[in-house]
DNA sequence: GAGCGGATCGAGGGGATGCTTC
DNA sequence: ACGAAGCATCCCCTCGATCCGC
């Protein structure tokens, strides 16, 4: 969560749009903002979602040419479901580091290549060429992850594993409750 | 004034859509609301539950010209892209201020040469040569100002570091409300 | 560079607070 | 003597990578 602070005018305007009791300020901007996106992106009607369904996120990132298409693909990433199955048998939390990271990639890739821009002080945590991991720190213990191009840091406490894998899902607009399973299975 | 709450990557969106510096969340929401009026107001099928309140408008920018000289710089400035986006996102304030000092310095290099003039008692505050930061004081600790090949002192606390960034904003010509948002921005 | 995982501890940076100076 | 302004000490927290255990 984050305060922003609105002049009393907007704010009484935004509270004038409220539809439903209980709604929050987000869910009002995601209506409003999503309705001018959709305005946007087509000139057909479209209000047969007015009232009932559940609205999509509006995208985490500034625009790109291809708004419409990030929009699916983040609705997508909310309602795919993670393979936990494997992931527990592994017998290290570095592995299952890996193994998570790797399903993060395979659910969206460019979201993933967005979100794993991430270093520490010195180290670079991400990269597609092991080398630049080798170079930004001394022992970092890089490792592929699986089915990717990508490379990690490995050599770091549990904890900072878990804040890693935390950043990048969060990052690539998995909701909340996701992203705490995510963590959990680390 | 009034703070609402909303969640991080509808923050995250917004503040992306930032065009000008000194913008303020109350401004681009204006924008992005406005942009969805227009064009519900412009078609035919104009849906009753979007439009069934105005918009506040946009309060006109107050350009308080005494002197037509003096306007034609500013203008020149407050007109200029500045991106806040990534600058609520860096960890310290101390990041935070070498960030804005950078953007100070894109916004116009020779304005800010003529702005960073500032000095405390005993210590150098700017120099293009880290020595000579170090020389005016005991542990100042110095950092370079990205894109630029300025230093700063860096031993202060956020109260001096908002004063720095105060003084060179507006000795570089910025206008009050922009000032302010620069500063609140540390 | 090859054994691997990762907890633990130390280095280093951030910056509030207290001290000094005027 | 008292207050304001400014410096830098010093504590805390973050992050790196050594080193031990398996």
């Amino acid at each position: 969560m984050k305060t922003i602070e609105i002049e009393d005018d907007l704010y009484l305007y935004i509270a004038g749009q409220t539809q439903h009791i209980g709604e929050s300020a987000s869910d009002i901007l995601r209506r409003l903002l999503d309705a001018q996106s959709q305005l946007n992106a087509s000139s057909e009607l479209n209000d047969a979602r007015v009232g009932s369904q559940a609205l999509p996120s509006v995208p985490a990132e500034p625009v790109m040419g291809e708004d419409v298409e990030a929009d699916k693909v983040i609705s997508s990433i909310q309602h795919v479901e993670f393979d936990f199955s494997g992931i527990a048998e592994a017998g290290s939390s570095t592995k299952r580091f890996l193994a998570l990271l790797s399903q993060l990639y395979c659910l969206d890739r460019s979201r993933f290549a967005k979100a794993c821009v991430i270093k520490g002080s010195k180290r670079e945590y991400f990269s597609q060429a092991k080398e630049t991991l080798l170079a930004s720190g001394k022992t970092s213990k890089p490792q592929a992850i699986p089915a990717s191009p990508y490379w990690v840091i490995t050599n770091t406490n549990t904890a900072r594993k878990r804040y890693i894998l935390q950043h990048v899902a969060s990052e690539m607009g998995l909701q909340a409750i996701q992203i705490e399973r995510v963590c959990e299975a680390l």
